[in-house]
DNA sequence: TTGATTTGACCCAG
DNA sequence: CTGGGTCAAATCAA
């Protein structure tokens, strides 16, 4: 498979591929320095986790990449089939979710597992169970003790696909019965989330018709404060060329799964094609600038 | 047929 | 020991 040989079409999805493969490299790094350290690694298992997770997370980013190019079903993996035995790697195993689950590390017994602890969790309360852009499953409800209302579990419909461990718990406020409290657990490492990506001003002045699209779609991310910008908020531009944009204060670094400090992102690339319709709206963008989750422009949409 | 939901069982953390 | 989070077989729905 030869990265030159993609048409041009193609560019994107090549962009997007290195940089799933390039997050996946960072992480593999930090496992491999982890490895040597086997006090650390024993006492952030969580984090180690999460990191394989992500690893997982980021091949499948990648299979899905590949498939999404125009040109995939072109591609030759006879060298690939080649270095495998016969059995190893079918194309048909790797679709099979059950195969895949399979290969899994292995749950002994069922219920047997590891409690969730310093996991990354995010609570908000909701009018209505609006769709927030990700596929979940729901995997259990429980009767929660001193509540009313049941309490509902959902997994990402990508677990074993992509390794997403993603999960949110859905309850009802006994109070105030048309509210629901949702606690989302761990961040979306799969690429399949309908997410809508955030659209940041570029320059605290609206004067310019400059905007940044960040593919960080995760809202969960922890994010930097940059000195100079006002803090996130909605707002309309007066000439209504921009509405509801989001004016935006965050800029992304990478994130580091051991400080969980934003280090490698999260999301990647991957996102880039969710969520962006621009041409059906009716409004005029003079400049567009994408930049990755490094904060890196990388290409002009338009001028 | 396949994917999603329901629900009782199972197990861990406190 | 108990409550809560997860698993997985059974069931449902498209």
């Amino acid at each position: 498979m030869e990265f030159s040989s993609w048409p041009e079409s193609s560019a994107i999805n090549r962009i997007k591929a290195i940089q799933e493969l390039t997050q996946g490299q960072i992480l593999t790094d930090w496992l491999q320095e982890m490895i040597g350290q086997p006090e650390k690694v024993e006492s952030n298992l969580e984090l180690f986790d999460d990191a394989l997770a992500q690893i997982i997370g980021v091949f499948g980013n990648t299979v899905s990449v590949f498939k999404s190019s125009s040109n995939f079903n072109n591609i030759s993996f006879n060298q690939t089939h080649d270095m495998t035995s016969p059995n190893d790697c079918d194309d048909n195993m790797l679709k099979d979710t059950k195969y895949v689950k399979a290969m899994m590390p292995l749950k002994v017994r069922r219920g047997c597992y590891k409690r969730s602890k310093n996991t990354m969790i995010h609570t908000t309360v909701t009018f209505n169970l609006v769709n927030d852009g990700y596929a979940w499953r729901k995997y259990g409800q429980k009767e929660i003790i001193n509540s009313e209302h049941p309490r509902q579990y959902y997994r990402c419909t990508h677990k074993y696909e992509q390794g997403c461990k993603a999960t949110k718990q859905v309850q009802m406020i006994d109070d105030e019965p048309s509210k629901y409290m949702i606690t989302y657990h761990r961040h979306h490492t799969c690429s399949n989330s309908q997410t809508p990506c955030h659209i940041i001003l570029d320059s605290p002045s609206p004067k310019e018709n400059s905007v940044l699209i960040s593919f960080d779609t995760n809202p969960l991310i922890k994010k930097k404060q940059v000195s100079g910008f006002s803090p996130s908020l909605t707002t309309q531009k007066p000439n209504n060329r921009f509405p509801s944009l989001i004016f935006s204060s965050d800029c992304y670094t990478t994130w580091d799964p051991f400080t969980q400090s934003s280090k490698v992102p999260l999301e990647p690339l991957s996102m880039m094609s969710y969520g962006l319709d621009m041409s059906t709206s009716g409004y005029e963008i003079d400049d567009m600038i994408l930049i990755d989750n490094f904060g890196v422009p990388f290409s002009k949409l338009c001028s």
